[in-house]
DNA sequence: ATAGAATATTAGAATGTTCTTATATCATGT
DNA sequence: ACATGATATAAGAACATTCTAATATTCTAT
């Protein structure tokens, strides 16, 4: 409701894919990193263990996690960023127009 | 909890605000690239004009949205396709590193 | 005035995420 | 064996998101 522009926050397990394409990390290093603590990190990697997209290569008492389906994370996360600053109407939504221009032809419609 | 790999979706607030860094869209643009209803897209749309991070511009029927302050969504969603697929350890990454060695300094860490 | 397209509002249920507290496990150094 | 650091598990509350169904509003053309 009353949320402000700026407390807007990308959900924890995105920001987690995200550490992780940057490389290997352990939970120690996205406490540091994440606004939250260390259970919900830890929770959130069990999710994304079970669901294989990450996985961990234990050195001492360090999880070292890591994404073990790169490809598919950027599928995930590149549309988000993708950003086309100059292109302000897609070739998909051009049609779309036509399709409902066809459908009523008005006039005034720049 | 059965979460599969593939069933992870971006959350449909995030993607709305990734359309509308492509350019001005309307609710049945969205509705024809997302994959939720009418309803949920003007419910999100509403929370994030509340916010006062997009506005509209009616043309006719149509309201065409866009996003009222780009730089913050630039804050927002850039973070989270920041990809670094050469750099494996941050600087940040390795000081930290250093200050665990420094508390116990082990031999077999390479 | 009426119809149809586009969008919005409301309300409740279902589900997902976050936070909190407490406790447990495991590895390492002493 | 014990202490400590790193991580995990469990369980419940709080909150956010998604979905569904029904209804309402606005604009445009007829």
């Amino acid at each position: 409701m009353g949320r402000s522009a700026e407390s807007f926050r990308p959900p924890t397990r995105l920001q987690i894919l995200s550490e992780l394409r940057k490389g290997t990390r352990c939970v120690t290093d996205m406490e540091e990193i994440l606004p939250v603590t260390q259970v919900n990190i830890s929770q959130h990697l069990t999710v994304l263990r079970n669901a294989k997209l990450v996985d961990f290569a234990q050195d001492g008492a360090l999880r070292c996690y890591y994404l073990c389906r790169p490809k598919l994370v950027d599928g995930i996360l590149d549309p988000l960023a993708a950003d086309f600053p100059v292109i302000r109407k897609t070739k998909e939504q051009i049609d779309r127009e036509k399709e409902r221009a066809k459908r009523k032809p008005v006039a005034s419609r720049g």
